[in-house]
DNA sequence: GTCTATAATCAGATAGAC
DNA sequence: GTCTATCTGATTATAGAC
């Protein structure tokens, strides 16, 4: 699973070859039968698991020691935390944020439940930040704000900018905006 | 090519099947050679004539009477007219949004030329609007704006939310972020 | 558990008739 | 210009030895 979600992270699930993965583990691509039924199925392990990794790894941002009661802080609490994750050598975060959009429709059904949590997290985090008489439905910016961090394992490159830094302006960028509209 | 892009803005470049494309246009899949002598050479110029119409239309409106001068407004103009362009029955619009990410390395070069066209359009806007002692790097907007921006086809449908509201959110958020930080 | 075959499938691409 | 028929190649998946 981890070379799968390493191999997903750099190329989307419909590039990802078996042999591929296999490579990473030591392997041959015949011997992931043993482990998983299909592709499918391994590549369905991957999202839930990584699904769960962001969940947990904001929540826990979220709840930790550093970030307080205010509900805007801890919404930037959560920005920053999940691109940091994004950023940082777990591949199964951003295998996520790169293969979630492209898993075929059925399913894209079965991890559903899962992502809802994640989706909820954000929820959650946005309707206790929204600002009075704020003019930005919640869902509009719940899906502006997640494919907007999703995106930066895309194109974020090692550099002057690190990935703390990223953290904050993408923090900066979507608060602003959301706290502003009103 | 019409059909191309239809599929393409439906399914990604990896599930679409010349066959589907081909049903489509009313013929069988073997025919499409006659006119193009590769599927890639196919997506290729549907990404072509969509990153041109983006880019085209982006700057007709904010070139456009309405415009004025002012660099908030006009870029302003410019997210709305691509938000609403994006959600348009345009398929090649959206067909960009969604296939441009998942292009093979040796394709997306060839792109790359036209891609940088439709990112100087944004750079141009974005650097124009940038306000005194803005701590938002230009660049790092420009992604998250396009990010933003490129996402909505995947998750908006039609509902109470029209196109025209959807695009002033996504302008509202975005401007408003970038505008206050500083 | 992993390997060496080898099937089974499927999609992109070609040949040649019409 | 489009068709039918076919080829090629890649990839998922299975069978069975070790």
């Amino acid at each position: 699973m981890d070379s799968a979600a390493k191999v997903l992270r750099a190329k989307g699930m419909m590039a990802t070859r078996l042999s591929e993965i296999a490579e990473g583990a030591g392997m041959l691509a015949p011997s992931i039968y043993y482990h998983f039924k299909s592709k499918d199925v391994l590549v369905e392990k991957v999202m839930l698991e990584g699904i769960y990794r962001n969940t947990r790894y904001i929540l826990a941002a979220v709840e930790g020691k550093n970030a307080g009661i205010d509900p805007v802080e801890r919404l930037r609490t959560g920005i920053r935390a999940h691109v940091e994750f994004l950023l940082s050598d777990d591949d199964y975060s951003s295998a996520v944020a790169r293969v979630f959009p492209e898993l075929p429709e059925e399913m894209r059904g079965r991890v559903l439940a899962a992502y809802a949590a994640f989706e909820n997290c954000w929820r959650d985090l946005i309707v206790a930040a929204h600002p009075k008489g704020g003019s930005i439905d919640a869902p509009v910016a719940r899906k502006y704000l997640i494919a907007m961090l999703d995106s930066t394992p895309m194109w974020y490159r090692r550099g002057k900018l690190k990935p703390a830094q990223i953290a904050e302006q993408a923090a900066d960028l979507f608060l602003g905006g959301y706290l502003a509209a009103g």
